[in-house]
DNA sequence: TGACATGTTTAGAATTATTCTTAAATTGTA
DNA sequence: TACAATTTAAGAATAATTCTAAACATGTCA
């Protein structure tokens, strides 16, 4: 994937940290938080620095390159947005899955009065994973 | 309202702080943030605390009394929830309105494999108000 | 290319948000 | 009312986020 273009088609410079986020982001889809990102491309950057990252995901939510998610302990975590999809945030073990199944979308309708122009929908519940090890 | 016997129902002893701020949360929709609540209860409350804003929350949080949503700017604010449905927050003013429109809803569902039993649907865009100022 | 202007990163300080701690107060129960 | 258990309050401690200013990088244009 072409990150400078895409980063440069929404006029964010492409510099080398950003470059490394989006990265990271789009390969690591574990929707992780601040500290996370941080934590995992220090290695890779030993210059890098928090205030960094902040800067660079407020830069990428606002250019609707990522959404934040509330984890189940009201952390903000990160997903690396691109499809209108939905979550689905485990109640047991706490992952946080993408669900692509298509929901009855209302993109541009009109509710009580409002133009809605973006939309999410979140789940929680029990994943694949920990119902097989209820029943095992 | 009787929220004595709404709180004792879920088990928490109905202490004049969550009394208050439960009465608060559901006469002002306004999803507050804990600084919100604190700020207007201290008022009628001169001793309380942060801390017990944050404990109440918190615990109302786990008996599902209130729900976490995030802000525009990323701040967790709660809404005072009971039923299932959707918030629509304005890009424009930054309000957050209630939306009580039934969509497909997929409550017990299996979806990917893994068992939906909460759902949250957000919508974000333009409210009526704003639309109406942009019209004009 | 080279020098400038602009934008970005860094590191640490500052601020803000949240949790922890412990003593005092309150609540439910008998 | 008295007792045990729970809850609150206040401030300290910690964690999260923003701010600041200096150094660095980038793109532009002569």
């Amino acid at each position: 994937m072409d990150w400078k273009f895409v980063l440069r088609e929404k006029g964010i410079s492409p510099t080398f940290q950003r470059l490394q986020i989006i990265a990271y982001l789009e390969e690591n889809r574990v929707h992780p938080s601040v500290e996370m990102i941080y934590n995992e491309l220090k290695n890779l950057i030993p210059t890098l620095s928090r205030t960094t990252v902040y800067n660079t995901m407020k830069l990428f939510q606002s250019s609707a390159l990522v959404k934040p998610i509330l984890s189940e302990n009201n952390e903000i975590h990160y997903e690396f947005n691109m499809e209108p999809h939905a979550h689905f945030e485990c109640t047991e073990c706490g992952k946080i899955y993408d669900v692509f199944e298509e929901f009855e979308f209302i993109k541009d309708k009109i509710v009580d009065g409002h133009k809605v122009t973006e939309h999410q929908i979140s789940l929680k519940g029990i994943c694949s994973k920990c119902l097989e090890e209820k029943n095992a």
